[in-house]
DNA sequence: GTTATGGTAGACAACTTTGTATACTTACGC
DNA sequence: GCGTAAGTATACAAAGTTGTCTACCATAAC
C-alpha cells in the first residue's frame, strides 16, 4: 500500500474528529462517534492512534496548521500597519460569519474550548493550544516589525492586536455579536491614527 | 427544619460542583465526584435537582450571581471615565492573580468554558451564559453613562472596554500572560485621552 | 500465486456515568 | 412522645465510555 493511500484513514480520522470535538465539545464526543461518522472501523483508528487523547493531540496540531496558514495567507504581504489591521480583523469578520469553509462553522476558539476541557497547566494538550497563541502572537510581530522599527512599539502593538483579537473571538461566540471584528477594526484603526 | 437549614445542602452542593466545574470542566466532574467532596448523599442532590443539568444551571446562576456582586463592589461609585478603567482592570488584575478568594483560583471564564462544552445555542446553559456577558455589557454601559453624556460614545466605549475585557481574560487563561489586565489598562487609558 | 499489510465488522471486557430504589437514621414541630 | 420531613448509606439498573481481541477481507509487492 502506498504511503499516501496508507495516511488515508488517519487523515480521515483527523477531519472527522477534528469537526465533532470543535462543534459539541471533547469530552462530549465519543470514539464511537467519530467512527460512525467517518465510517471507520475501530481498530484501524487504534491502529494510526494510540488512544483517544493521542487523537485529540493531532486534532489541535492539525487545528493549529491549518488556522495559521489561513490566517497568513489573509494578512502577509500588507504594505502599512493600517492595511494589516484591516486585513486581520476582515479575516476575523469572514470567519465569524462563516465565510471561511476551511475553519468549520464558528464555534469560539477551538484552543481555548479545548484548555477548558483539559485546563491541566502541565497537560500536552494545554501546551500544544499555549503554542497555537504563541505563534499567532509571533507572526502579529513579524507583521508589525516589517512597517514599524520601534521594538517597544511593535510590542505594545501587538499586545492591543492579540488582545483584541481574542475579545473579538470571545465576544462573537459567547455574546453572539458578530460584528465584534468591525468594531475591533474600527477602534485599532484610530488608534493607529494618534 | 428551618428555611435555612433546608437550604443549607443546596447550597453546600452548588459551592462543591461550581469549583469543580470551574476548575476541570463539566464533564470532565462526575456527580459522584461532587458527592464525595461535599460529604452528601446521593438521594439528597436529587432531591434537590431533578439532574445533573439543573444543578450545572444553579452554578451557573450563582456564578454570575457573585461575579456581578464582585464586580459591582469593585468597580461602581467612580468619579470619572478613567477611574471607572482603572477599578476595572485593576479588579481583573487580581482575579487573574489569585488575590479574590470567592472567585475561587483563576481559570478563564467559567460561562466561555461552559458555552464550550454545552455550546448548542438553543440550550438553557448557553442562554444563561450569554446572559452573564449581558449583564456585564448592561453594568459598563450604566457606570460609563454616569460621566458621558453622549451616548454614541457611551456604547462605543462599552464595546472598547468589554472586548478588552474578553481579551484580557483570554490571554491570561491560555497565554499565560498575568499581566494582560495591566497592559489593557493602560491602552484603554492611553485611548480615552485622545 | 503467495504473503504481508492494513482495513472491516463486531463481540467483549472493564470501567464510569446518571439516576432510582431500599432500608435505616436523625431531628424538628406539634 | 410521635410523626413527618430530610438526610445517610449503599446497592443496583441501564446506558455509555475506552480500548482489546478475534475472524475475515482486499490489495499491493514480491
Amino acid at each position: 500500500m502506498s504511503v499516501a493511500k496508507a495516511n488515508d484513514k488517519r487523515v480521515q480520522l483527523v477531519n472527522t474528529a477534528l469537526q465533532l470535538f470543535y462543534q459539541q465539545g471533547i469530552h462530549a464526543i465519543g470514539i464511537n462517534e467519530i467512527l460512525a461518522k467517518s465510517g471507520i472501523a475501530k481498530k484501524t483508528l487504534y491502529n494510526h492512534f494510540a488512544s483517544k487523547e493521542a487523537l485529540i493531540q493531532a486534532c489541535v496540531i492539525e487545528r493549529d496548521k491549518r488556522f495559521m496558514q489561513w490566517f497568513k495567507a489573509r494578512c502577509s504581504n500588507t504594505s502599512s500597519t493600517a492595511e494589516f489591521v484591516e486585513h486581520l480583523f476582515n479575516a476575523l469578520h469572514d470567519w465569524i460569519n462563516n465565510r471561511e469553509t476551511i475553519l468549520e462553522k464558528f464555534d469560539g476558539c477551538f484552543f481555548v474550548n479545548t484548555a477548558a476541557e483539559y485546563g491541566d497547566t502541565g497537560s500536552e494538550i494545554y501546551q500544544l493550544c499555549l503554542q497555537h497563541k504563541l505563534n499567532i502572537k509571533q507572526f502579529f510581530q513579524q507583521q508589525l516589525a516589517i512597517n514599524i522599527s520601534d521594538t517597544k512599539q511593535v510590542n505594545s502593538l501587538t499586545d492591543l492586536l492579540v488582545q483584541l483579537k481574542e475579545g473579538v473571538i470571545n465576544c462573537a461566540y459567547v455574546m453572539d455579536d458578530k460584528e465584534a471584528a468591525l468594531k475591533a477594526k474600527q477602534l485599532a484603526l484610530t488608534f493607529l491614527k494618534h
